[in-house]
DNA sequence: GTCAGTGCAAACGGTTTGCATGTTT
DNA sequence: AAACATGCAAACCGTTTGCACTGAC
């Protein structure tokens, strides 16, 4: 578990489920391996920009797409604006200031009493990652 | 605490608050006091129209707003699809299943533990309302 | 040569806003 | 009478889709 992700091991893997390697797929990718996750689609689309001028906004979105699809991301919604991808396999929660929407991650382990419980009373299999839970970060808390 | 909302409650809280009650405000509320919470603005418009039939969407949109500024309504993200609004002061979270796209309410107290975790680790203060968390209910887990 | 992948532009769903009119205070 | 609230339509943002073309296999 837990091999550091490659750009060569997430098109491998995509070759092997019969998906072509094309230019836009490579540089999406390297953006993904190299960043630290928490990119809006946008912010995937204006790095692959510099890496490859003529990437599109909607075939982003359709890589983006296609990489969850084999699970090799997930993404995350917050609260209010866009969701943001990340590299799958980081079992880590998000949550995000309503005040200044700063997103913090939260380690995994917080998540599982929560997701104990849900198992238990509502038979409900917690995904800690899909979605950031909201509140206040102590610089905002402090008003 | 935990009084009963009533309308005139929510209604009279907005005027000390120097609002004006006009007709579109007094359906809205009413609309909201008498259902179980979890409705859309468009679910909420749909309602108000049959006690008021010219109210339109974007006004119900300003009053939601307007009864949230003063605390007296929440409304939580799930992952895809509108948000839904409920009067305040039920301290209650949400699952949404991202098979099915059910909601289901959880107690406030699964929450405590991750609040406190957040509290002392990040400093974070959670708002346990606000965004419903994903993942998989019973059904759909069964594949 | 075939079919999946792409760019573009247009559509989409949910929400917000500008403006002229109507209503509460 | 003044300020606020409303309806309508248009704008908005993030995302998805239809289409004709390109390029990986």
């Amino acid at each position: 578990m837990a091999l550091p992700m490659t750009s060569d091991r997430v098109l491998d893997s995509l070759r092997r489920h019969g998906r072509r390697i094309t230019g836009p797929k490579r540089a999406v990718v390297d953006v993904l391996v190299q960043s630290d996750g928490h990119l809006s689609a946008e912010d995937v689309a204006a790095a692959t920009v510099r890496i490859l001028p003529d990437v599109s906004l909607s075939t982003v979105y359709r890589i983006l797409e296609e990489l969850e699809t084999y699970g090799l991301i997930d993404h995350t919604h917050s609260g209010h604006g866009p969701a943001s991808y990340q590299l799958a396999g980081r079992a880590h929660g998000h949550v995000t200031c309503s005040g200044c929407g700063v997103t913090l991650e939260v380690p995994g382990e917080f998540f599982d009493r929560l997701a104990a419980d849900l198992e238990s009373a509502l038979a409900f299999r917690l995904d800690p990652h899909h979605v950031a839970l909201s509140g206040m970060c102590a610089a905002c808390a402090r008003v």
